[in-house]
DNA sequence: CATGAATGAGCCTTCATTCAT
DNA sequence: AATGAATGAAGGCTCATTCAT
């Protein structure tokens, strides 16, 4: 059956991230993956035509992309849109294993030109068409009130401090950022 | 001479840090370090017991943890200290090998005891530290503002957009946290 | 229907002649001669047990046997079952496929003993039997002469010169061969 | 020093042809090869890149090209050529090693560009060069008549019959071709 | 100090073969 | 008969590390 297919390709991909967020991407065997799935290292190659190509596939899951597309498609606008994404993260990145994914991805892009790309799309076009959605109007400014928003989720994800829980911080993140961006004449 | 054991020491980190900054620090071989460093493979081994020693002497280097403290240090309060972390990073990341680094190193913080020591005392005590001598009081407004402050800094570092130069990026960030964190009544 | 079982099998053989011609009998990866055939690579060993199997049933071909036996029986006799045997030679490695199958059949020699067994009958019994029927004698000086004529077949099979077709080769062979024999007082 | 590294390599080599004598090029793992010559796999490869090398290093080695060239640019002429052929032929494939060896060169002429340029040069500009040499005019039948004597060699070679020495074969298989050619009249 | 030959563990990948469907 | 998912045993190759010189 198609569904059981996909359900073995679906098992050893989460295997992989389990594994790959533990020792990194490449210093995680594949037979690492294999065990961890509970299948033969075999089919890890008959599923992916090599280990690149499995790295891609969890790296390419790890990163925001479905959220931040989700938030913009979504018709919210103005803080509302910020509120979307920082949940999104929050939600994603609550888990361990995709916070260390992730930390790992970023790496790669120097390697992998399929994740440059995404990261590329990520950190700009769509940064800064957020940036116009939720301030309406594109500007310097918005741009980088942008940025310290999503290097300020970064941050708390990686390092999630124990003394601020994600209400909280995503709170006071939001108005810091709207605050700012509006009261311009302090720059 | 001393001297001589110093400089053979530092060409040999200096190289490695081209050598990892292109190929990861998993997929850079030894023997490319040294080929880098116009020395024999040996000889890499003789200065460094194991490329785990080589590796952690890079990724320290490639921390912004001295940035940090001397502008702590400095005297300097409220938002110079700001423009002091800024310029410090701008400076230290405008050359590539070392924001590809930084890239790889915070991926580290997984595998490596050392690294995940460093990054603690970076992205917690140190960032609070900053956060009550910037804003005069602890509170968490202040992490959260500092926190907004380094992730912007970071990803425009990582990912620097071509229409925004770093005195002006630098400008309206500082702004921003300044101005946004003042204005608690938006919150 | 049986017609059915045999022409598959044959289908597969014919498959698995052109891609051990191509790729050699031990770089030949079975699921390669199962797309030739356009098969599934299952159905390969529903019809041979092994590829082992496959390959000798494919060496055992490529081997101009049959041609020799055919001429040796025909009743022929002299010069007259060197034609016979230079045409059946030229006719079946005219086929680059069969050309290349019998280098790397020849090389299976020291590996599989069924064709050891098939190379030593042509080489020695069939050999001695046709330098018999030819020269109507058993004799070294016929052996000898008749390792020629095989030997200077195959020379030109393995490397047809463009400046030599079939017809003029085959002739000046032969009688180069009888010629020499016959001029004892050469010798 | 220098006579160490070649020795060792040499030694390598030595081993790497019994052990493709015995398996063939592509059955025998490379690990064998470094038993055989009681080294570590690893020093195989530091010795020749790939298997590859090492299996065209060898496979050259196998081909009977600088007995040709020799007996070629001895300044002998007539049958004195095809004697020094042939003794050099007989010399080179008494050994069992070179024998198994040439039977899996010959079969590598479909996979490796190199094999087969060396195997062109041999067995088209150098025979055709030999014929002319050996009956002292270009022709047709000169040519017939040096692949009748290379393939009568080869044959012998290939499959020693017990009751044909070297001596006797050689003196015969000469005066085969050197009176089959002269006396044009049986064509 | 310095070199580079030598080692051996381990990794990615291929592939013959089996088996449930 | 026929398919193709699944297995596991190797195989080629890389690379950190050691060591004799």
């Amino acid at each position: 059956m198609i569904k059981d297919k996909e359900f073995m390709r679906e098992r050893i991909i989460l295997a992989a991230m389990r594994v790959f967020s533990k020792y990194g991407f490449f210093k995680a065997p594949v037979h690492l993956i294999a065990e961890e799935a509970s299948v033969s290292k075999g089919l890890v190659f008959w599923y992916f035509r090599s280990k690149r190509e499995l790295i891609i596939e969890v790296a390419k899951r790890s990163l925001p992309l479905e959220i931040i597309d989700s938030c913009l498609e979504s018709g919210l606008s103005g803080e509302k849109i910020l509120e979307c994404i920082g949940k999104g993260y929050m939600e994603k990145y609550r888990d361990p294993v995709q916070r260390s994914l992730l930390l790992h991805t970023m790496a790669l892009e120097t390697l992998y030109e399929e994740i440059a790309k995404e990261m590329n799309s990520l950190c700009e076009e769509k940064l800064d068409e957020a940036a116009e959605k939720v301030f309406g109007e594109s500007s310097v400014r918005g741009k980088v009130a942008l940025r310290a928003f999503f290097g300020g989720l970064m941050c708390y994800i990686l390092r999630r401090p124990k003394d601020i829980n994600e209400k909280v911080f995503l709170k006071n993140l939001i108005s810091i950022i709207m605050a700012g961006y509006e009261n311009k004449t302090a720059s």
